[in-house]
Order: C-alpha cells, then structure tokens, then sequence
DNA sequence: ATAAACTTCGAAAACGTTTGCGCTATAATT
DNA sequence: AATTATAGCGCAAACGTTTTCGAAGTTTAT
C-alpha cells in the first residue's frame, strides 16, 4: 500500500534507519550481506526515497524551471521538447510555466522559484519584460538562470539565441532578390532582443539595396489574434499595399494569409511572404511558405546541456556566454519570382 | 543575497521561529502588532518559504505531474497548455514528462513519481502501454491519476474522453456521403482505447452504408515519420488505391499529404483525406484539410479541474467517471465532393 | 481576594532523509 | 598478551517547516 520510510525498512530488518541509508547508496561502511539484505527488502516492499527530504538536506532539488511566453506555440514547444530530452538523462525533472507574455506573471512565477524548488530556470522572455530586478534576485539568491531566444543583454549568464540579424537580414534580401520593393516588417514587441535584432537586420537589408527605409513599414502587431488581423487587413487595404510581408514570428505569417484569403489578395502574385517560423505544415501550406527555422530543439537542448555544466559545480554561478545557432532559409512558394 | 530562512526572521526579530511561523500564516494566537512586525520583516529580508519543507510537514506537495507520449503535438500541447492554466489559478506547479510512445519510459517516470514527488498525476498512455501494474501501484500509494484521451479502461478512476466512436462514424459517414466507397483507415495502434473506438466508429459506418468491410483497408503505421511515409506511398500505389483515406492522427493525415504529393496524386480529386487533428493550420493547406477536431485545451483544464477537486480532500480516491467531451467534424476542401 | 478564562508566545516534536562521529567487536600487529 | 587497526553498525544532529501543548502574564468573573 501507501508510503514506505526508511523507518519502515529498519524496523522490518532489525536495524537502524542509517545503516539502511548507508545500504541503499552503497557505503563502504556496510558489509556486504546486510546491504544485499537491504536492497532486496527495500524492492520488495517497494521503497522509493521521498526526494523532498532529500531535497532539504542537500538544498538540491534535481528540477529546473521552464518558463515560456507562450506554449502553444512550435518554437517553443521544440525548445521544451529539447530540454527535456536532457533533463531525462539527468534525472532532472522539469516544471513548465507559461507566463502568458505577462510581466506580471513572470514576475510572480519567479518569485515562486527562490529558496529551494528548483536549482535552475531556463527561460524566454515576455514581450512586456522590461526590467529584470525580479530576475537578479533570483540569481543573486543562488538560482542560475540561461536564458534562450528572447533575452536580457543586460544579465550576466549564458543565452542561446539564433543568428537572428544575419538571418533577417538574408530573408529580407530574398525578398528584395525576389522583385519586391516594399517591404513591410510586421514586429511583435519594442522591448524584445530578437524582434529588435531581426529589425535591424531588415533595415540593413533596405539599406543596402537603397530602398525607401520609412519606418512605417515597421507594424507593431502586439494585439490578440482578431487584432493583429484587422491591423493586418488594413494594411493591404491600404492605398499604398506593400509588396512583401517579413514576419517576424510565425502566428502574424499565418494571420497574413488569412488577412489576404479574406479580402482575396494572391500570395505570391501580389504579395510575397516569409518569416521566422518552425511550422511542420509550412511545405504544405497554400502556398507553401518560405521560412527562416530556427533549430528550436537543439537551442533547448543546448540551454539545458550548459545550466547542467554548471549546476554539477559547487556553487553555479553562470558567466557571460552567448551560444549562437544558425537559423536556416527555407526558400518556397511564398516567396517565388513573378513577373 | 541568499535564502532567509524562518530562522533568520526570528534572529532578526528576537522572537522564536514558531512565533514567526504563526505570524506569517495570520494565526489568531499571535498579536496584531507583532504580525505586522513579522510581515514586514520578512518582505523587507526577501524571505520565500522553502516548499520542500513544508511538503515534508505536509505530505503536499502543491505539485502535479503531466506525462504525455508525444510533445511536440498539437493536441497534447494544447492539452498541457489547459492543464497548466487552471493549475497556476490553484498555485499548484506541473511537472511535464515526455514518454516518447515508450512504455518502458513510462514505467521509470511513474516509478519516480512516488512517495510525495507529485500529489496528482494527468496521463495520456504511450501506445506501447498494454499493462497498467505501475499505475495502480502508484494509486495503490496514494497518488491519483486522472487519464484524459488514451486511457486505461481497466483502472478505476476519472477519464476525460472525446466521443470517439461518434466523431469517427460521422468522419466516415461524411466521407461515404463525398461519395467515397473505398476508405483506408490509418492505425496507430492495437493496444490504445482511442485507436480502437476510433476504428469500431470507421467500421461501423462501412457497415452501415454496406460497404466492403474487408479488413485489410486498417493499416497499422506505428513506425517512425519515414517508415509510415513509405507504408503510406505503397498503398497509393498499390493496384487498387482506396478513395479515401481516415486518418486516426494527424501526423498520419500530414504523411498522407507528402505521399500523395510525392507520387502526385490530386487531393480531393483522385483521393480524399479527413483526419482526427488540432492542427491550426488546417485551413490553410493545399488543400484546406478536413479535421475532426479535439477541445483539446478543454479537455486539459478538465482533467486538472477533477484531479483537484479530489485534491482538495483529505485522502483522495478517486472514483470512476467518465467525462466525455464533443468532437468537432470540420468539412474542408480535403474531402470536396468530385465528379 | 481568589479563581477562572483568555491572550500571547516559546519549546519541542515531527516529516524522511543524510552523515559525522562514536562505539563495539574482531582481526592484525607488535 | 597487550596494543592498535579495522570493519560494521547505531546515535543524533541537521535541513526548514508546522503544530501541539504548555507557560507565562493579563484580564474578567466570582
């Protein structure tokens, strides 16, 4: 039946509760035949270690905090997905929080995650986070945080992030290779590393080929869906209509699509389309969309392998580290040539 | 800097630690001006109870956990993502597993889960599970379980379900009345109870409208992306192609896509396609894809909402019940009548 | 005045581990 | 034979809480 202590086990043995201890991990302590002893009774009726008490001797906890703006979303649920896959082999286990792209729930959450629960957070900020006192003390209490994606230049510690300048800046240069002229760049948030890289690297792009850089083709699109859908319609509504849309995350390409099947504008004839997205179905869409992926399970994956590096240390304190992964252009028929 | 413990406040304070301890828990036994004391001392010191002692006090743990056999999957990440939501309006942490389809997996994360890690525990099985031992060890040590999707019928407890025989007969029905004649339907496996209902439904209908119920028209695609690919092009290809094909998940409707487009077969034209999905991008495909589709968010939220509603008891045995939920058959383009 | 009742707090046990240290018996060393 | 080393085990403290109970001191009732 129900839970079975290590009082349990010494009683049924006839020994101490630290001799069972001491057999269960294999002290040298222990002679041979009460540890063998010991094992089998504790399979037998089923012994598992309670690993909060574990946890409160040790101060480590074995789990580590996910915290991602949004989860029902494909980057993000790589990056999970990639995360976990090492935490498994680490026999780390993982909380998953979804602040909602919330400051104030990121706020809370973290609050949340001092004195103990977890040894280390792994995180991608709101688009709201602005300041990041919640997220030093944090650190300053002892929890190492690595960021991933979206981060904070201004905390020391190590971040995984794409090329995402050099990548913006390729996308928009298909784009203008592709005849377009008018790009407009549909952006989700002031405040965010990688939306801010992936503008700057448009901007060069136009830049470079002398194109017309009036920053109102730069579309702040930080509403709910039906919002940033009308923003969008009324955009190619517009008397000048731009001749490309850059997304600069996946959802605003697909309410561009369905902004331009609603009021019937043909992509790519009178619209080309391309954005950062990990969409499985982008080959099957109508028409396929071209995208720049970015390698969402190994940037998880690699958040993880560098906390682990340094929560195997005595006392984690994370340096200065920027890992950065290559995006890739995958040119199709959003984006073809027409004449 | 670092963890401040009840001691700490009480050190600060000059009073005892379980003076501080009542105070911050607004017990009637301490005074109003020495309450208001401890509070702000310990805002002002930054104290955060340490969980983990308290679960040990406590045996609560204020913490569920979520195993599910695929994550990067639209219906179960939806699903955690309902979870997730009620759970953080109940302050209660969710700790996510990915079996990876493997049973084995499966058995060494439950085996973990024991002895107070988790107070609860929302599963959807791996399609490898057959037996169910670990389960009802777990429950049997007083952790519940609440299943939702792939559940284990043999096990007493709650179930949150679609209507999967109904969904499927109507998906079939509606393909029959496209004027299909020759339907395969697309298996994922023997042993899940989603699978066969599934397949009970698809029958059903064959027989209803007297259709050849010959069963080689269930393949069995339980093999890894590529392998089910080429299983798929084999039966296009095979001398006499069905009409249409059902796919039990979306994953295998998403293959059917490639392998038709491979072998350049005209969907709706030469072969018609519906399958089970939560796919967002479904009316966005080449052809808009029909989908009966899940309230998989819902069915999260449900499951967390009973598995708390026992939590709140004193010792919580959860009784069978199944809630079953409603599927939604969304006709599109993929199944477009043909002459 | 004494007894009773109440208010406010502290001591200590308990949750289930881990681990340093001490104790005893036997084995090894002189 | 006396000493020392060693093997094998148990005691007890510690981790940070919560909570029961009792000890004061203070107020109210008799």
């Amino acid at each position: 039946m129900s839970k079975v202590s290590l009082r349990d086990l010494a009683k049924a043995l006839d020994v101490s509760i630290s001799t069972v201890s001491k057999a269960l991990r294999n002290s040298y302590e222990i002679s041979a035949e009460t540890r063998d002893r010991v094992m089998e009774a504790a399979r037998e009726m089923g012994y598992h270690p309670n690993p909060y008490a574990g946890s409160l001797r040790h101060h480590k906890s074995k789990t580590i905090a996910l915290l991602v703006p949004e989860l029902t979303n494909n980057f993000f649920i790589q990056a999970i997905s990639g995360a976990e896959s090492v935490a498994q082999e680490k026999d780390y286990h993982i909380l998953v929080y979804n602040t909602h792209e919330q400051y104030q729930k990121e706020e809370s959450i973290i609050g949340h995650l001092g004195n103990g629960r977890v040894d280390g957070v792994i995180m991608s900020l709101t688009s709201e986070t602005g300041r990041y006192d919640h997220l030093n003390d944090l650190i300053q209490s002892g929890v190492p945080i690595v960021f991933f994606d979206r981060i904070a230049h201004e905390i020391e510690t190590a971040k995984v992030t794409t090329d995402d300048f050099a990548s913006s800046f390729n996308g928009t240069e298909h784009l203008i290779r592709q005849g377009c002229r008018d790009i407009a760049f549909l952006s989700l948030s002031d405040s965010l590393s990688i939306d801010n890289k992936r503008k700057q690297g448009y901007l060069e792009a136009l830049n470079k080929y002398d194109l017309n850089m009036s920053s109102s083709r730069i579309i702040r699109c930080e509403g709910d869906e039906t919002k940033n859908l009308s923003t969008i319609i009324e955009l190619l509504n517009s008397e000048k209509r731009p001749d490309a849309i850059f997304a600069s995350v996946e959802k605003l390409a697909l309410s561009t699509y369905n902004a331009a099947r609603e009021i019937g504008i043909r992509i790519p004839d009178q619209l080309k389309v391309i954005c950062f997205s990990n969409l499985r179905t982008a080959p099957l869409l109508n028409p396929s969309l071209t995208t720049i992926t970015q390698p969402a399970f190994q940037m998880g994956a690699q958040a993880a392998t560098v906390l682990f590096k340094y929560l195997e240390k005595k006392r984690p304190v994370i340096q200065n580290e920027n890992i950065i992964m290559k995006s890739e252009l995958i040119p199709r028929e959003s984006t073809r040539r027409t004449t």
